[in-house]
DNA sequence: TAATCTATTGCAACTGGGTTTCAACTTACG
DNA sequence: CGTAAGTTGAAACCCAGTTGCAATAGATTA
């Protein structure tokens, strides 16, 4: 048994199942995982911390439960740049959409939320009569502390 | 001799001429391709459309042609949301950033210019205090004709 | 609780976009 | 020209993600 029956069932759990699909020890472990992380976790990170809590889980397992939580709207894909290979990045959707931004010198990931940014995509449905379900605002430069160290 | 000489330089050719980088036949090839492409190109379709001008043109001379062209900034990589496969597109760099839509249904990417967008990029670089050098807002939904038509 | 039906899993093989290596070849420059 | 450093193509490689399929395990029903 992966997690104690005491753990509450967690927002995206809860989320799955009151779309009707079937609940698996597999599942409730990525989505435990998933749920609590405190940074963005791309997938081969997430699979290590889920063997952590049930060491049979397999890769693709994680791909199919990510390509899952994704086709619902539960999290969100990011690039972040793409500055280490190619590999994609995963956080839940959150309620109010945020901007990513990369250091491209010391690979630092910070986050923004912003009403410009909120009114730009009210701008987008109104005027190009566009409905997104998906909205994704990465940009990559430098932070404050590294255009002062250098 | 892939492009006849009385074709013009053309501004990518002359921008890395300027930065002191050699310019092959190759180079040359490519980079017409890029600049009088008529959508968002993807590398197997720049190499496809290089190798119609000069047929001995390899793969891996498309992909170092295009890391270049991005690390001087004269191109912009996008995902367009990772509709088909992972492949990535590229488009010249313009004069004044865009947004790109994706419709989820029917695969078209349509392109809009905002003045919030870019009072969004100059409330990042002043609030967050980061220097922006490449930024990228895609956005996936469904275009007003899908909308309608189901 | 057991039978059933169907979705899900793990494994292994595969795909495809992109990279590395290196000898041969160009390009730019004096 | 002749030279030296940068660039190329070919082949092998890498690695994130996908597919096919037989075995397994949720959910539902009796
Ligand atoms: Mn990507
Ligand atoms: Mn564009
Ligand atoms: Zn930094
Ligand atoms: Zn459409």
């Amino acid at each position: 048994m992966p997690l104690p029956q005491t753990e509450v069932p967690g927002r995206l759990q809860a989320e799955l199942m009151s779309r009707g699909l079937r609940m698996t020890h597999q599942r409730r472990t990525i989505l435990s995982v998933v749920e609590t992380a405190k940074q963005h976790l791309d997938a081969s990170q997430i699979l290590r911390q889920a063997r952590r809590l049930d060491p049979g889980i397999d890769r693709v397992t994680v791909y199919r439960t990510l390509g899952l939580l994704k086709r619902h709207g539960l999290i969100d894909e990011l690039d972040l740049m793409h500055m280490q290979g190619e590999k994609h990045f995963y956080e839940r959707r959150p309620q109010r959409d945020h901007i990513h931004m990369a250091c491209l010198r010391c690979g630092k990931i910070a986050e923004f939320e912003s009403d410009l940014f909120d009114r730009l995509k009210g701008q987008i449905q109104r005027e190009c009569r566009f409905h997104i379900v998906v909205s994704r605002l990465e940009v990559g430069g430098y932070c404050a502390e590294c255009r002062a160290s250098n």
